[in-house]
DNA sequence: AATGAATGAGGGTTCATTCAT
DNA sequence: AATGAATGAACCCTCATTCAT
């Protein structure tokens, strides 16, 4: 029964993810994860410090790594086409898109990622804004808004629909980034 | 003694409206409920067998008055024209949604309601699938629910984003609705 | 078995005085308390907000007390003699050394009483300062530390040698104050 | 195995002494010992059985050293002057009083050192009291618990106040001492 | 109809100690 | 001799619900 420390590790962050995927951080249980994990209360507190530092432990990296990715991608070049932006979109944005990003946006009430969801709705919406201002077109604040967390929805959903399964997953992307863009263009030529 | 009956359980779902709305079932208190409305805990149990049903007082028509509203349309003849449809949801399906509504689809776990979020969108779903079915395309399952999740979330972020105020959510709803059918009639194209 | 709110209330306070009086606050079990006067956990909880409400409410009102007994005594005049010293801290301040002040200064550690020892060693300190003063003798500040405490640690001591017999403790206390000013005399005729 | 035997339980006993002093045996933190010395946890359950047993090693000769140095100043002759007693307290008591003597005093609660404070108090008093006998003078027994605490109390916090400084300590015992006596002598001679 | 005292399972966390290696 | 993972009782506290009045 001697099991070696990475691997209890291990084994209580991937129950833990299943856990807080279901429940959030808040309404997570830290002794039904152990439960299901098979490892002792006292044991427990040998490998994270607390709750949130097993928080932090799923969900943190996946943090760092959206905030360098979407600064970066503020000052990336694109060629101008919708098609451009969107492979780009689809091939350097999304595949980071994990189920614990989905835990982070959903999960992370009563935490220190507590924001986590505002700040990337904000920086979509900028993002957004950008290329409407681009097409000469000016959309109302509050549209703006709803069209940015929607895409944002949209993503996650993309990533609870086909968590593993890349292919398929990147295929559903591209019809997805497609069908929202199509509605862009839609507005914008209603606008102008 | 000093109100009737029925004036302290509706003081009672009014409160619990709020409450949900806020924190969903799981996270809303009882207690707080009780001490905004004014209510003893033992006189809260006369009207209700317990938090459950107090829950579905509140969010129960919502539901049943939802899953008649989707049949209903299903039966619905359009003029077949996009206007036609949009200014059909517009007018006859969105008015309905509510405050109670939202707290149904996003406030429902750990409840039998749990499901009424998969069951609305799985309608969505049917009722998108006979539109797309009408114009000779097909479109991949996961990509229909998709859809039909994303349409519904947005229903839901009009709702929050402008609760009262019916001009501006109804044009909010028109522009989200013109995008969400421009995205549509993009991918029709696109299949072609 | 249905007792009353107020003497379950005093119940508890009492046990509680007993259980911080031999363990201090820090130390102190709220399930000991509990299972001592025969209150539930939840119900405890409807009593006091919690261990610290608890505490406050055996040691309090004797911290205010005490406080504004010290400040009076401050701006009190003596005629000068021992004697009147010793029958006013006999008379006035002595009777309202009661356990719960025993509690208060050894028993406050990781509470917001926390300091009340230090204030009040402090206190008697000056106090001393005074008198020392006022008979043109001067000693060292370790001594004076020392001394002042020890006053205080003597009180302390008769309040747990006769908690209740007041007859007995005036008694012992006059012996002690006796003592200790023959003490002081002492010195003060051999620093001259 | 770079730290022989010897050498590691030393350091344990060196760093006990400070958590034992600072936070009494309750209190006191294993790990924290042993991360301050660097001992790991098993390691230490090889030197000693449990807390109490490091406990004892920090605080048991002490109290065997204390206990025969006062069965033995029971027999020893004094030339009678308060001056001659008072310099064989000094010389010769109180320098074995340390540290680890105020630990075992203050700090034994939950222990088998629980009773040491009241069995060394009262050796103390029947000190005292053959003192007072040998004067021809009676004092109520509570009085003679109160004096023999109370002056055991003061020489802890001269320990305490100077633990290291032996001429600033013996000079503040000596004040101590001398305002002991003279108080003691203003109550004989007030029985007289 | 109305009150609120009482219950107890469950929440996260600490800590001395044991045991396999 | 040495390691540190593992254990479990105990800590304070929250909350929906029951029950006597």
């Amino acid at each position: 029964m001697q099991i070696k420390k990475q691997e209890i590790e291990d084994a209580l962050i991937r129950t833990a993810e299943e856990e807080f995927y279901k429940y959030g951080f808040r309404n997570a249980s830290v002794r039904r994860i152990l439960t299901k994990t098979g490892v002792s209360i006292g044991n427990f507190y040998n490998y994270f410090q607390n709750k949130e530092a097993l928080y932090e432990k799923v969900v943190g990296s996946e943090y760092r790594r959206f905030l360098s990715m979407m600064t970066e991608h503020e000052h990336h070049e694109y060629n101008g086409s919708y098609e451009g932006r969107l492979s780009d979109v689809i091939s350097r944005v999304i595949p980071d898109f994990s189920r614990r990003f989905v835990i982070l946006i959903e999960g992370s009430e009563g935490t220190r990622f507590d924001e986590a969801r505002e700040r990337m709705a904000r920086l979509a919406k900028e993002h957004l804004k950008n290329h409407m201002d681009d097409s000469g077109v000016c959309i109302q604040n509050e549209l703006l808004d709803l069209l940015a967390n929607q895409f944002l929805d949209g993503l996650l959903a993309v990533v609870k629909a086909e968590p593993e399964n890349t292919a398929r997953r990147n295929r559903l992307l591209a019809d997805y980034v497609f069908f929202y863009f199509s509605g862009m263009m839609g507005l914008i030529n209603e606008k102008k």
